[in-house]
RNA sequence: GUGGGUGUAGCUCAGUUGGUUAGAGCACCAGGUUGUGGCCCUGGGGGUCGCCGGUUCAAUUCCGGUCAUUCACC
């Protein structure tokens, strides 16, 4: 098997995923590089620096610009973004569903007006795989569609049963590429194809049988790996975690288990506690962006005004180039007049607090002291510092 | 010097045929953001309506004076 268990803490698991390019220490937070670049100005250099272990792209986004074909001929992900440790590509069902306009589902699949220049485009899932085959992806993502919360009973019951007939084809279309050798799509100096996953998503919003009933139809396929798709999208954080609770014992224990899109540090603790292994969200970056931090006192907003004078670290306990460097005071100046530096060394800190965040949780699985830092940080990690 | 325009929130400006508690955008202050459009959303503080006087039940609004500013002409 490519997952391999390590050691548990309650529901919570230690594990390590293989890769062609190289194994990921689990539980893991996925940093976000959604058009092969995170956003804020850092470089594939700078995810080394703040301990990222997988990198996350969009097939959607790649997709309408560059292009894969673009992508393919430098050598796939690894080498356009320079980038040789895992990628995962997320398959763009959610995109469809929360940035294209004009979209229309079909059993064949998507169509939808592109949200960069309106043009029309149409995603099957098998297309979706094409692309994400052509990316070089170590994980890809089955094409699933992400209802919108909240929604009907019938339509999410429909929705989830074509996402699992999708998947199907997905798997039908990863063994016909697998047998056409996918090394032929991807010029792999760098890649080795052996290894490469195709991971199933769950859908079925917020009903519990329909949760279970596609979790059941689509662990049938025997896949590699499974994500929880189509929360943290409205619904209570109770009723997510909810949804995690009466799924667990429906998720096979020996393979990696993804929540799509999450979260909060609370989020992702809580998570953990009921099993999950893989995570991966914006919030970190885009919070970042606008001068949101984290630290282990709890959040920041250093755009306020109380630290216009403080000269104190961002968070003293906090190795990453912001703490270490420069203080509260220069890095809200560098915000409020704008600069781009604030943005990047927002982006550096948040993502490094988020990897060490995992492995602090790796750590205290290991020493079977998750419980414990669960009931300390928990709540701290989200509130206010 | 003469004639005209303009003075309303930190900034740029609406508004009022005289009538509740004078508005907007930006800025400022503070929340929000969950498989990313460097966005967007929601609250909040802030004005002696240039100044002095007059008319009126009531003036930011009408009248007189004055100051500032700006344009044209001499």
């Amino acid at each position: 098997m490519s997952f391999t268990l390590l050691a548990s803490d309650g529901l919570a698991r230690r594990g390590c995923y293989q890769t062609p390019h190289g194994s990921i220490e689990t539980p893991v937070f996925m940093n976000v590089a959604t058009q092969a670049a995170i956003k804020g100005g850092l470089s594939s250099v700078d995810l080394q620096t703040v301990g990222c272990q997988v990198a996350l792209c969009n097939t959607y986004h790649l997709h309408l610009r560059p292009g894969e074909e673009i992508v393919r001929q430098a050598d796939g992900l690894h080498g356009f973004m320079a980038w040789d440790k895992p990628i995962l590509t997320d398959s763009g069902g959610f995109q469809v569903f929360s940035l294209a306009k004009l979209r229309k589902i079909t059993e064949e699949g998507v169509s939808f007006a592109s949200h960069i220049d309106g043009r029309r485009v149409f995603l099957s899932p098998e297309d979706a795989t094409d692309v994400q085959i052509k990316l070089g992806a170590d994980i890809i993502m089955a094409f699933d569609e992400c209802v919108e919360n909240p929604a009907p009973y019938d339509y999410v019951k429909q929705s989830a049963e074509r996402t699992t007939r999708w998947l199907k084809r997905v798997k039908a279309q990863w063994f016909k590429r697998a047998g056409e050798q996918i090394n032929d799509y991807v010029n792999l100096t760098r890649t080795n194809a052996a290894g490469r996953a195709c991971w199933g998503i769950n859908q079925g919003g917020i009903y519990d049988d329909l949760r279970i009933e596609h979790m059941k139809q689509i662990t049938e396929l025997d896949l590699p790996g499974y994500a929880v798709g189509g929360l943290a999208v409205g619904e209570e954080t109770d009723v997510m975690y909810h949804i995690l609770d009466i799924l667990e014992e429906h998720m096979p224990r020996e393979k990696p288990r993804y929540l799509m899109g999450v979260g909060t540090p609370e989020n992702i603790i809580e998570a953990v506690a009921r099993g999950v292994d893989f995570f991966d969200c914006v919030m970190p970056a885009r919070n970042a962006r606008h001068g949101h931090l984290y630290t282990w006192n709890g959040r920041v907003n250093i755009l306020n005004e109380r630290y216009k004078d403080d000269n104190a670290p961002l968070d003293e306990i906090c190795g990453c180039p912001l703490c270490t460097t420069h203080s509260r005071a220069y890095l809200r100046h560098l915000f409020k007049a704008g600069e781009i530096l604030a943005m990047r060394l927002g982006v550096l800190h948040n993502l490094w607090f988020y990897n060490h965040l995992m492995a602090r949780i790796r750590g205290e699985i290991e020493q079977g002291t998750f419980q414990t830092f669960r009931a300390r940080y928990s709540g701290v990690l989200s509130g206010r510092a």
